[in-house]
DNA sequence: CGCATTTGACCAGCGC
DNA sequence: GCGCTGGTCAAATGCG
């Protein structure tokens, strides 16, 4: 948990716009015009002038540096803040883990290995969890070495009206039996994969206790073979995966918080490469990519934070456009 | 006719 | 051993 907490601290926060050197600039700029023609009077009202506008600069200066700092500060105040939501949105997350917990722990004692073992949690329209299934080699004892199943649980948001048990996830699935459990009068689908027997994965879908518009789908195992999307891009289309695709996939859940400034365009093939890594082959559009990791965040903020205050392009476009405003004070006004 | 879905029957694990 | 429950099988059914 505290791993997930992301460390704000460890980013720079400051803006370095890069001030001083346009301080100097400013400076040598009157001093190497200084007149030496007979004009003495002229030049007295000449220098004033500049002295005046140097006074003017400084004082925009200030007022830059200022605000500068302000803007420092509140972005350091919106990082407390995003934490503190952060750390309320994982509270709420635990709590709703916990009442799944719960309900799975009274669906039968029996099947806790099985209950216990993995709990989803809500998150827009799609969530999902994951594990690796070492508890159930209890339940069956023949497939124990064969199957260590990968578990994962998805919540699909559907329309109240739509009463099928069908989960639009890209697969084709082949339906082999139906039943109505003790805990919830919904029956529960079970599916398995049609490329089974080569792929071992089951589904069992049902319709969520407190929310009948969310199916719950529960995926045993995973796929040997390359996600039916992947394929239906190249060849025809066959019945099942045209029809599924046609609807909505999904839309992958990210647990974490959209702050997707631009900012880290200038570096996306380091980020891409960086996230490429965790990139799970064939769930790609079931299955939100594992954006949630500290390391992940922390790496995203760090290109935000350099991409202002490293960037000689931004920096020197800073630069230019402060110092372009104190070469040309007659529009001041433009700004 | 071939395929997917439906549905009742059957099986296995677990608690009492 | 019995009953309860979840999971699976397979014949029946429906559909294109």
């Amino acid at each position: 948990m505290d791993s997930c907490n992301f460390s704000w601290n460890n980013v720079d926060t400051s803006l370095d716009l890069n001030t001083k050197p346009l301080l100097r600039l400013n400076d040598h700029l009157p001093k190497k015009e200084l007149p030496t023609s007979n004009f003495s009077e002229l030049i007295r009202t000449k220098n004033f002038s500049v002295k005046q506008e140097n006074g003017a600069l400084v004082e925009e200066l200030k007022r830059v540096s200022e605000e500068n700092k302000k803007l420092t500060e509140m972005l350091t105040v919106m990082c407390e803040n995003y934490n503190s939501l952060r750390s309320q949105l994982m509270d709420y997350m635990n709590k709703q883990n916990n009442n799944s917990d719960n309900n799975n722990n009274k669906e039968t004692k029996k099947r806790k290995s099985e209950s216990s073992n993995n709990i989803g949690t809500i998150v827009n329209n799609v969530s999902e969890s994951s594990s690796t299934d070492e508890d159930q080699s209890c339940k069956k004892p023949a497939r124990e070495d064969t199957i260590k199943a990968k578990i994962s649980r998805v919540h699909y948001k559907t329309e109240a009206s739509d009463t099928s048990l069908v989960v639009k996830d890209g697969y084709q699935w082949r339906k082999y039996g139906q039943k109505v459990t003790r805990d919830n009068p919904s029956p529960r689908a079970y599916f398995k994969c049609s490329f089974a027997p080569t792929c071992p994965v089951k589904k069992k879908v049902q319709r969520s206790v407190e929310d009948q518009s969310v199916l719950v789908a529960t995926y045993e195992g995973e796929h040997n073979h390359p996600h039916p999307s992947q394929t239906e891009a190249n060849s025809g289309s066959s019945r099942g995966a045209a029809s599924t695709l046609q609807g909505s996939v999904p839309c992958a859940a990210s647990l974490g918080p959209t702050i997707a400034l631009d900012l880290t365009k200038s570096n996306k093939a380091a980020t891409t490469k960086e996230l490429d890594h965790d990139h799970d082959d064939h769930h790609k559009v079931s299955k939100p990519r594992n954006m949630d990791t500290p390391e992940v965040r922390q790496f995203l903020v760090e290109q935000m934070a350099s991409s202002l205050t490293k960037d000689p392009k931004f920096t020197a476009a800073l630069a230019a456009a402060i110092s372009g405003r104190m070469l040309q004070p007659n529009q001041t006004d433009k700004w």
